[in-house]
DNA sequence: TCCTATTGCGACCCTGATGTCGCATACTTG
DNA sequence: CAAGTATGCGACATCAGGGTCGCAATAGGA
């Protein structure tokens, strides 16, 4: 895979795409390039999910299940930029995250309409839904999450928390 | 501060710390026995936060607070366990987080007890407390948490999520 | 078929970091 | 005060990895 291991020597990176260390350099002159690249390419696969799940229209919680489904299936992506603080300090990543984007309209949104409690702060609803998409993504990698029960049991976490539910009556879940 | 980012060069560490290079090296021979000490006293850091969080004793979600409070009030060290995945891999972190440990056992009372949600398994459970202590650490120290409010909004987080609350009859939080 | 672009491959240089030593200088402890 | 210990300090060897180059082989298109 990519780069998979920030450690990876650059030899190590030919090998994994079968080619050589020359032919790499002929792309990417410099290992920072490379890696631009890769995050760039990693950043826009996000963005392009975003746009993808349609933030903008239907329900909030809808749209916002829509948006976590989408996440978790590009999982690898999003674990490659954050499990590496230097990748995750990239210019590309910080301004993903920090910006006041459309995930944090659809967390306004979603406040609005009385789904998402006001008082927790747009920027720590957004940064801990990432947080748990990462947490899931790295589970299912690992094997200790199973890979169909994922989505059901992060949207779970992610909406109620991890205490039992009081009363259960609103429809979750995309799966069966 | 000490090993802030894992590219730190010896000298660096070394001027951080105030000494010379070559003093490092007397107490530490090699830069990966340096990461390992400093791997070494942050799990046994978090190691006795678990335990003087007396995990055991008591109902399981007043337990489940004391540990979360312990856990962000040495989220410098948690941090750093978990910002690099060099050293998250490390034996002694992946010990503390694989293992079927007292936290583990914390989470099964709470379920037994009808506080927990039987529905999520209790690996992930613990996970993603991990995740969002994580989270709350990392918001606070860039700023986007403010520091008095981090662990009730933590709190909130892990035990009801992003929802708006159906109804709110328990405590919660130990500050004013 | 021939021409061109791309790749494979090995050799090379260079930089930066690690690890080692020897010595001079405090600092503490008896 | 004296001996032993820890530290500051610079010099040095070593080495892994990044980056460059030239050449042969191959592929692919006109």
């Amino acid at each position: 895979m990519w780069v998979r291991d920030r450690d990876a020597t650059l030899a190590d990176i030919a090998a994994a795409a079968e080619t050589h260390r020359a032919t790499l350099h002929r792309h990417f002159p410099s290992r920072t390039e490379l890696l631009d690249a890769t995050v760039r390419s990693c950043v826009a696969e996000i963005v392009t999910a975003t746009e993808a799940a349609a933030i903008a229209k239907g329900p909030p919680l809808a749209a916002l299940r829509r948006l976590v489904a989408a996440y978790l299936a590009i999982g690898d992506h999003i674990r490659f930029l954050f499990e590496d603080l230097a990748v995750t300090r990239h210019p590309a990543v910080a301004e993903l995250t920090a910006a006041d984007g459309p995930v944090t309209e659809l967390i306004r949104r979603g406040q609005a309409d009385g789904t998402l409690d006001t008082s927790l702060a747009p920027a720590w609803i957004e940064r801990s839904i990432w947080a748990l998409v990462y947490a899931a993504s790295e589970a299912v990698n690992d094997g200790t999450l199973p890979a169909h029960d994922a989505l059901p049991v992060l949207l779970r976490t992610i909406e109620d928390g991890i205490t039992r539910p009081r009363h259960r009556n609103r429809p979750r879940g995309t799966n069966p």
